[in-house]
DNA sequence: TAGTGGTCTAGACCACTTT
DNA sequence: AAGTGGTCTAGACCACTAA
């Protein structure tokens, strides 16, 4: 995967403020002792540097050096474009996948829009419900375009649809819009959701973007009031 | 400030693609022409390239050259650190800041986990009413300590609480750790907005650290459900 | 093959913090 | 004065895309 030498210095250094070998508030190595120790240029250094400053696992103060952050360490974390496969295994066992529909369907004037295509394209839609703790909590709507992803079966439904499109088609997903709002509840929320009285969701709007800037994959995540929760981390630049 | 050149050569095609000089989809010069075009090396036009791409401006690909996202032209744009009053001068006259608490508080138990202090520390509370076309549609709840940032006054706080943070007080405001989750309405959001039958406010919470990594500032925006969006741009490097 | 972005190097000077 | 991170340079080689 990633054989060049900063990204191998950057995954080292988050192993280790993850394994807490770099504790909360310590003073990482400086850049000249980082070059020695990783034998590379201080260019290669700092580029590590940057990236881990960027993900929020350090902070760089001038003159004094690079400390680490321990903000880092969410119970809960959304941000980014973390997969629900992947949150749940930093959250145990208790979560399950209920694929409720998997077909292929030509889109309404909604999905059109938000995919931007005509009706003549084919595009898939699963439904799938999320239990934590065997409470139905997310109901994640994807719309993925088939001519760019196709294959789809209830297994890779149920495992991770991200690993399929990346790791078996080999699809290079490069970036993603977000968008947050609260909706009140549709017919088909109560049918699959456990809403425990609420009649509003949160909707997670989520437009998903190739390394070629086409955009193949519209997913709507509406998830139980009460048990949502966004973390961000986001630096000043102005 | 500005005086760095990648800075400026950042700025100056923010400013084009901005004013659609740049048009989306298009292709920016590559990077040998922008070292001609500003007289820089490569490496400072990399790295005016690289912030650029990590704020949804342009992508590249390996190859064929920088490209123009047109997704960056966020309606509501909340990401990020931006303030009520830089939100309101994007969205264009209709809004208004109500001062509805300003007062130097000792904390309670709950302030003191937030920010993280002793019942000793004193600290600035500051509730806000925002109105938009005469709604009243967040409250602003600002928790600001005192011995790091002081001298809050009624204008201050009608104007832009981070202008004086910034410019007056000269405080540099590196990171944020955000977090949004859906609350019932307490008495105190129904006494200030115009719920409009909501019993839910979305509740923003804000982490505020300086340079130097401490936290000064904890802050509550708590927005009625319908008048809530949040825009998220990110990129998937694993 | 020519052009593009991605990585890496070695060296220089600066501004800031600490001693 | 010594150490730190921030910026900038010039040059090299690579991998990918296009003609």
């Amino acid at each position: 995967m990633e054989n060049s030498k900063y990204l191998i210095i950057y995954n080292d250094i988050v192993e280790k403020i993850e394994k807490a070998e770099y504790e909360p508030n310590a003073k990482l190595p400086s850049e000249n002792e980082l070059m020695q120790m990783y034998d590379v240029s201080r260019d290669t250094v700092r580029k590590a540097l940057l990236r881990l400053e960027q993900n929020g696992y350090i902070q760089k103060i001038k003159g004094k050096g690079s400390f680490v952050l321990d903000i880092n360490k969410f119970d809960f974390q959304v941000s980014g474009l973390i997969s629900f496969k992947e949150l749940a295994s930093k959250m145990g066992g208790s979560v399950q996948t209920i694929v409720e529909e998997l077909e292929v369907v030509k889109p309404d004037k909604y999905l059109q829009k938000q995919l931007q295509i005509s009706e003549q394209d084919e595009v898939w839609k699963i439904v799938r419900a999320r239990k934590i703790k065997d409470k139905r909590i997310i109901l994640d709507k994807d719309f993925i375009l088939k001519r760019v992803a196709d294959g789809f079966t209830k297994e890779i439904c149920q495992n991770s649809i991200y690993e399929y499109i990346e790791n078996v088609l080999g699809l290079k997903i490069s970036f993603a819009k977000k968008e947050i709002v609260v909706k009140n509840a549709t017919d088909e929320d109560k049918r699959y959701l456990d809403l425990d009285g609420y009649d509003v969701v949160v909707v997670v709007k989520n437009y998903v973007y190739l390394e070629d800037m086409t955009l193949f994959q519209y997913t709507e995540s509406r998830h139980r009031p009460d048990k949502f929760k966004f973390i961000d981390f986001a630096r000043r630049h102005k």
